[in-house]
This record gives structure tokens, sequence and C-alpha cells, in this order.
RNA sequence: UCCACCAUAGCUCAAUCGGUAGAGCAUCCGGCUGUUAACCGGAGGGUUGUAGGUUCGAGUCCUACUGGUGGAGCCA
């Protein structure tokens, strides 16, 4: 039996086959803190109804000591998770030799990431995790009711991208250099040629050294790229998928966020429609909030905060000056001096999780932009094949899925929303 | 790359003006048949990150280094 279904065994003699986290006793009794990776209960061994080498086998358990324990479910309100075992036998797959790292009190972060093949095995832990799982599922089941096709794209790739200053490089046999990926987005743009609205979801890579609490050096992103669609297109596919993953995530996994004090109620307002407010806007409201910012000045951290503190949900902030965009961003007609694209704001101080836009579908433009960027053409030949045959208008963004459960989980800090955080000074364990 | 801060027991932290190295938790021993980070009593546990300097005297002041944390820029 699995914890998680531990109430449709209740009055029944079943097994656990778990880890012991913590004990409490009282004597005569014990009680035992168990986990089995799907949930948590309390078992209790009374030394009146078991027999003597049961009762000193659970004097013996440690912290985290492996365990298969029989005996019969009741509900008691007074375990702490509703649910109780009156445990008959144990029988010892492991008790550790060593004192347990991880104690009941306080760590550092330090500490802890150091010793985060152990923490994971924390209740906190256990429950981001959770979320997270469910955040990834939420996220492919969107794209498939879309009718959207995965397309995987490469982790090793040759020069190209937007610097490549910014990328981590490895050799590769009498090719030179590989670079690992920081974007799927070139190759998404090559498969919807062929397959109309794609996705893909995986590892990326950035050597930026960026030290905040909004940054990983390997990050988890979901990208999706549409053939046909301009960036109002876009914006509407972003809320909506938003606005699904977030409510897939209440429907199946607000028990893992109640678990760890996330308030939900900010999050049942995530509905769409999402705010828009145009980047010029942005400025003057922000200039109005008395920061220290010009049109053409790009929005920090503090300046996100400081425009998604006026709304309730996500916000989108939209058409941004081209000289701080990439080079393949469209230049909005009506107005050059900007480019079609958006970036999403989440709320509660959660800044930025979505980066999209409209690309530029004319060989010439394009061409005319990589030169504009002082970027090698050479290296972008295949890209701007793309424009010579069949081109189309199309449009795309990437998603970061830590900072979207971070987010959601209402973390400090984003390196707790992946299993193994990789950060700047730090790449064990 | 730049700025700021931190480093004392296994862990989290104290140590007043520069004047005897301390507590809680963990561990070990003892007690308790309903504990909820259980509690109560007792015990062991220290080259104060490293190297130098100032001083009668340095955990405390100064310099360098090492490791870490937070932030800026850049981005998801």
């Amino acid at each position: 039996m699995y914890l998680e279904d531990v109430s449709d065994h209740v009055g029944e003699n079943v097994e656990i086959r778990g880890w012991m986290f913590n004990k409490r006793s009282s004597g005569k009794i014990y009680f035992l803190q168990l986990r089995d990776g799907t949930g948590f209960i309390q078992a209790i061994v009374e030394k009146s109804s078991v027999d003597e080498e049961v009762f000193k086998t659970a004097n013996s358990l440690r912290i985290e000591s492996s365990v298969v324990v029989g005996g019969m479910i009741r509900e008691d309100k007074r375990s702490p998770y509703g649910y109780e075992m009156n445990i008959k036998d144990i029988k010892v797959i492991q008790i550790p030799d060593e004192d347990y790292p991880i104690s009941k009190k306080e760590h550092g972060i330090d500490f802890l990431m150091t010793h985060r093949h152990l923490w994971l095995r924390s209740k906190r832990q256990f429950h981001v995790l959770r979320v997270r799982d469910e955040v990834i599922k939420a996220t492919r089941e969107f794209y498939h009711s879309k009718k959207f096709v995965l397309v995987d794209t490469p982790i090793l790739t040759g020069a190209i991208g937007e610097s490549a200053g910014e990328l981590f490089s490895v050799k590769y046999f009498d090719l030179g250099k590989a670079y690992l990926a920081q974007t799927g987005q070139l190759y998404l743009e090559a498969a919807i040629m062929a397959l109309g609205k794609v996705f893909n979801l995986g590892p990326t890579f950035r050597a930026e050294k960026s030290k905040t609490r909004r940054h990983l050096t390997e990050f988890w992103m979901n990208e999706a790229e549409m053939a046909y669609y301009n960036s109002n297109d876009n914006m509407i596919l972003q809320e909506e998928l938003v606005s699904y993953v977030v409510k897939k995530v209440l429907e199946r996994a607000s028990e893992h966020l109640m678990a760890i004090g996330r308030d939900i109620k900010p999050l049942e307002k995530v509905q769409t429609p999402f705010p828009r407010i145009s980047y010029d806007e942005a400025i003057k409201l922000l200039q109005k909030k008395d920061f220290d910012i010009k049109w053409g000045d790009d929005i920090g951290g503090d300046e996100e905060t400081g425009i998604s503190e006026e709304f309730d949900r996500p916000v989108m902030v939209y058409n941004y000056p081209r000289s701080i965009k990439a080079f393949y961003m469209q230049p909005d007609p009506d107005n050059p001096k900007v480019v079609l694209c958006n970036d999403m704001l989440a709320p509660e101080g959660y800044g930025e999780i979505i980066g999209a836009s409209q690309r530029i579908h004319d060989p010439d433009l394009l061409i005319e932009r990589i030169k504009e960027f002082n970027l090698p053409v050479e290296s972008y030949d295949w890209y701007i094949d793309l424009r010579k045959y069949g081109t189309v208008p199309h449009s795309g963004f990437g998603m970061g899925i830590e900072r979207l459960v971070a987010w959601i989980c209402k973390l400090d800090h984003i390196r707790e929303a992946i299993p193994f955080a990789r950060t700047i000074y730090r790449i064990r364990p």
C-alpha cells in the first residue's frame, strides 16, 4: 500500500514500505513518523500490545531508518495526518550508522544546498517537487489539447544564438566547439514550417554570472512557436496557457500548496483576460511611481515589481524599443521604434515568467538586422533559409518553468523549484 | 564583472567598551502509555575559515586570501 491511498485502507492490516523521519516517545509507547514517497503517517508502537522484540526494534530506530512496517490503519484525530497505524511488526532494512545531517531545527541555505541530495526528503521539498510535476504535466496537456506537436530541440548546438558570451562550450570531436543550448527557438521556427504549431520543454543553459533569486545556470524552459500567429494571437495563447496551468495545479495539487503555507486566493484570480499595457504606458506608470526611468531604458527587476503590483493577475507588457530587444523581433509597422513583443510579469513581485515576440519573416529585413547587431551572417545561414522558402508571419515565446513554480509556490528563491539547482558557484550534488 | 554582508560546537546562533568560549537542538545515559519541531534530569563535545599584523591581552580591531549569501547588470 502507498500512503497516498491510506483513506481506502481504514480497518485493514497493511504494509508500509518507507522511512522513519522522526520519532517521539512516552515511555511505553513510541510514535514513529513515517513517509513512503507518496505521503506521511504516524505509526504507534505500544509496549503492551506488541512482542518485546518489536518494541526493542522501535527503540533502536534512528532518523531516516528504512523500514517495512505492518499493522492496522485507523482514523485518529491525534495523528498529525488524520490517520494512524497500530504497528504489529517492524522489518528493518537499514538503521544508519551515523547521525542524519538534516535536523528538525533550522539550517542555513549553504548547508542545505550542500546536502540537497538529503534535503529533498524534507516535507517542504516533497510538496514543492509535487507542484513542479503538476506544472509540467499541465503544460504538456495544454499544448496537446490545442493540437500542438512536441518538437524536442537539440541541447548541443553550433554557434548560433543571441550572443556567444553567455554560452557554455564543450569540445566536439573534430568540429571544434559545441555550445549548450540557451534556447530552442530557432529550431522551433524551422519546425513550424513542417508542423504548424509546435512546443518544446527541456533544459536550457546560460553562462551568465547572474546571482539573484530569479536565476539558474541550468533551467527548464517551455517554448512554443506558431506559424501564421501575430503578436496578438501570441498573447492570447500565453494567457490561456498560464491560466490553464494555474487552474490545474489548484485542482490537483492544492493540498501541496496548502502544506507549504501558500495562500491560494491570489492564484484563484488568475483568469483570462490578463491586463496588457504597452511599454510606453509602463514607462509613464513607473515615472508616476517615482522610478528613475526614461523611454528607451530596459525594465529591471524593481520596475517589474512596480508594474505587477498594480494588478491582481499576470500582466503583459508589450512592444518594447527595438534597441533593447533581440535582432529577430518584427518591427511594429505603425511605430518602427518598437518591436512586436511582450513579456509576462507574474504578480506578487515574481517578475518575468515569459518572453515573447513576433519574428521577422522577411529575409532581407532579417539579414539587415543581423548585420545591425554585428552578428556573423554566415552562422545564420539555415535560419535565413527558413525565410527563403515559403516564409510566413509567425510568433512564439519561452516560459521559465522554475519561475512559474516559484511564483505558484511563493518560494523565496528559484533554487527550491528544481530538484538539483545549478547556480554560479555550485555544481554539486 | 561590480557592490554589500557573513564565516564561533555536528546544526542554528550568543559572547556588552578589546579582558575566563556560552545556549538551544542533535548525540549518549536516565524518566514518562497520546507524543505533535514532545517534554523533564544528567553527560560528552571548541586550533572561533586560513595566513599575517596591532596590543599587556584579539572571537571582537587592521590587511590579504578562501568559501558562502544577498543584490546590480543580463535574462526565463
